[in-house]
DNA sequence: ACCTGTCAAGTCTGG
DNA sequence: CCAGACTTGACAGGT
């Protein structure tokens, strides 16, 4: 069984590379309106191609997942630019990153931000979502990739009502258009939505779930893991990608839902001896906040477990 | 060179 | 009902 493994945005092995630059609205607000638009076109700029060489560098690391950030063009989706045309003139420069994703053959994803929620019950709360999840998808399509590169998002709030919420949840989804409905993938939250929440959501729609233990170790399902991967893994039938789950530590036993810097190895390992046997190969990203650093230090610890019988630069086989 | 406050967003809790 | 916490990284501005 093979495990390739991935982190998400920033790499902190790279040094000038943030694919995050951005600008907010006060700060423009203090200079001449003119410069607004090259503004943002710059700092798009700068991120994009810092993602490329943050994937030309997780390619030399033999790093074969990466999560975008959702911030690669400031105030995209804000309303002061909904004029706008950056899907004009970045398009040049989403062709050149696309070329590099299929390149390096990095398996690419996008995470929104927790203020996409489709399960809202403000009606300007998920019209604000659809834009965003838009621009997520466009952003896949303007690198020419095709819908296997997903959207991880989560199911939203509870709004004091867990049945009614999962009912909203399917009305939003039920008013995405199909370009972005084939793009979604939905995740276990470490509050609300366990992993059996999910997993039902995902056979209803017909759509593949992330699994994240540590999510489930927070917001635990009354059935163990053990118990489920196989069903989750099969959400993922019919997939070009293999199944993905997501990795990270608590930072203590206080904060237990916060990411710690690095991922504690034998968490990983007491995952990994629980579901030998039962799954194919599947994808692990990393949420740790030293990021790319956390991934290769994982590997490094990983070499004192013995049933791992091969270790890569970012990938093992047990 | 470092530190603090701000920004952007929506939900939820506590007073 | 409203203020603050939560989350995350970047950045502005002050020391």
């Amino acid at each position: 069984m093979e495990i390739n493994f991935g982190y998400v945005a920033i790499s902190m092995k790279l040094k000038e590379a943030s694919p995050n630059r951005t600008v907010t609205l006060k700060n423009l607000e203090k200079v001449d309106r003119s410069i607004w638009y090259s503004k943002v076109e710059s700092l798009a700029r700068q991120n994009i191609s810092n993602i490329i060489r943050i994937l030309r560098y997780n390619k030399a690391y033999g790093i074969k997942l990466y999560r975008f950030t959702s911030k690669i063009i400031p105030l995209a989706t804000h309303p002061e630019f909904e004029e706008w045309d950056w899907k004009n003139i970045l398009k040049i420069d989403f062709e050149e990153l696309g070329r590099v994703v299929k390149e390096t053959g990095i398996r690419v994803s996008t995470h929104p931000d927790h203020f996409v929620l489709l399960n809202s019950p403000k009606k300007e709360v998920l019209d604000n979502s659809i834009k965003d999840l838009d621009y997520h998808c466009t952003m896949f399509e303007l690198m020419g990739l095709g819908t296997e590169y997903k959207i991880v998002l989560h199911i939203g709030g509870m709004y004091k009502n867990k049945e009614d919420s999962i009912k909203r949840f399917y009305e939003g989804f039920s008013q995405l258009s199909d370009r972005i409905k084939s793009r979604i993938i939905l995740e276990n939250d470490d509050k609300l939505y366990t992993m059996e929440d999910v997993l039902s959501i995902c056979r209803t729609l017909n759509i593949p779930m992330v699994l994240d233990i540590h999510h489930d170790i927070c917001n635990p399902s009354s059935v163990k893991v053990k118990e489920l991967i196989v069903d989750v893994f099969n959400t993922w039938k019919g997939e070009i990608f293999p199944p993905k789950i997501h990795l990270s530590s608590p930072k203590s036993p206080k904060e237990i839902r916060s990411h710690h810097d690095y991922i504690n190895p034998d968490e990983f390992v007491a995952f990994l001896e629980e579901i030998i046997g039962l799954t194919g190969d599947f994808d692990v990203m990393i949420e740790a906040k030293m990021k790319d650093m956390a991934l290769i230090k994982l590997m490094e610890d990983m070499k004192n477990y013995d049933f791992i019988k091969k270790i890569g630069d970012a990938s093992i086989e047990v």
